[in-house]
DNA sequence: AATCGGCGCAACCGCGTGGGC
DNA sequence: TGCCCACGCGGTTGCGCCGAT
């Protein structure tokens, strides 16, 4: 396919943008819109081609956008997606106003890849690299797979959210529904015992996060993309959710594998990437404001609650241990007394679908 | 004070895709 | 239907800053 040069025309300025450059981009997109990039810069009076005249303005002059430091909500939210899209920066910075998929792009690469290596993860594929950086047994073992939970999860709710979307439009049953989960949801130990986590003194954290509420009584196998964890839908007939290998421990590597019919099976706490922000616009509020955060307390909420605390890492690694999981040889016993929250977590993992699932589908 | 290396960010590059003709 | 074009996206590079030596 034919594709025009570009940058490589001759007498077009490279490089670093000068104020004047800029003034001159700003004052013509603001007077006339940029319209076609291409003819935008000899109409601006720019010696740039239109891909850097529409960069620069997309990543840098355009008014609606948010410089400077992350937040913490923020970079929980891009560990989140990010856990869920992959390197689609786009697709995240979609759900983060005000962010470009530039800067997102170059905060995780900068930032947030180092610290989830820090910990003993691998950022590409969320797997555990068996050690921490600072040597550390890995304890990302098991946190890989709340990762792949987490994503496969993450994706199969967004896609059926996003089929739900049709469906609520004409139908209040789902809200009716929902609303019933959304009880049974505030009651559920596991959520208490996140918030508690959350409230702990000196990390005001705010782990509102995505999450919408939908049933799916449909036993309707969700689809999946390669490479994520999950099982297509011609896998929808395999077993529950079940991992590779006998026995509780975890090889480095381990694969989980899960049924799509048990999945849907659950009474989802429907997620989609849609209603990322609060923006759920099929739900009206306040079931909107319920369906946000119930998400956040998993995996990449205990990543924001934790990353950088190897201390709470080695909370999360013993009450893991002192829970029906084995760890690592050598690992040591340091107590009990902090196991609820990871035991709530790690039953909500270990029974992800099961309409009884003690953790996030209590009934009342 | 000079040098070096790591880090962070802005910008560039090449490819994929969708729309128009 | 196929070609061309414009745009968006993700990966990569270049460069300035800053701390360590």
């Amino acid at each position: 396919m034919g594709r025009s040069p570009c940058c490589d025309k001759v007498n077009l300025k490279k490089g670093p943008w000068t104020l004047e450059e800029d003034q001159k981009l700003l004052a013509y997109v603001e007077n006339h819109g940029h319209g076609s990039w291409r003819a935008l810069p000899a109409k601006a009076g720019l010696q740039r081609c239109g891909k850097s005249c529409r960069l620069r303005w997309t990543n840098y002059l355009r008014p609606d956008i948010k410089r400077g430091e992350f937040s913490p909500q923020e970079e929980k939210t891009i560990i989140q997606l990010h856990a869920l899209l992959g390197n689609r920066w786009s697709a995240i910075a979609s759900h983060l106003p005000k962010r470009t998929d530039n800067e997102i792009k170059n905060y995780w690469n900068t930032h947030l890849k180092k610290r989830l290596a820090k910990v003993g993860i691998d950022p590409c594929t969320l797997k555990a690299t068996g050690n921490t950086a600072d040597g550390r047994p890995g304890t990302a073992a098991n946190l890989s797979h709340m990762a792949q939970w987490e994503s496969a999860r993450l994706e199969a709710e967004a896609r059926l959210a996003r089929e739900s979307k049709l469906r609520a439009a004409s139908s209040s049953m789902i809200l009716q529904q929902q609303q019933q989960q959304q009880q049974q949801m505030r009651s559920s130990s596991c959520l208490e015992v996140l918030r508690a986590r959350e409230n702990t003194p000196g990390d005001t954290i705010d782990l509102e996060s995505p999450t919408s509420t939908f049933s799916f009584p449909e036993n309707r196998p969700p689809t999946t993309e390669s490479g994520t964890g999950l099982v297509d839908d011609s896998d929808a007939a395999a077993a529950p959710a079940s991992h590779q290998g006998s026995d509780n421990s975890e090889p480095e590597g381990a694969e989980w594998i899960f049924s799509g019919r048990d999945r849907t099976d659950c009474r989802l706490t429907g997620f989609s990437v849609e209603a990322f922000n609060g923006e759920a616009p099929w739900l009206s509020e306040p079931y909107a404001s319920q369906a946000r955060g119930q998400f956040g307390a998993g995996f990449a909420g205990m990543l924001l609650g934790d990353l950088g605390e190897q201390k709470t890492w080695d909370h999360c690694r013993d009450s893991h241990t002192n829970g029906h999981e084995t760890f690592a040889d050598g690992e040591e016993d340091e107590g009990e007394e902090s196991s609820n929250d990871w035991n709530g977590i790690l039953n909500w993992v270990n029974s992800p679908f099961s309409t009884s699932s003690p953790v996030f589908f209590d009934q009342d």
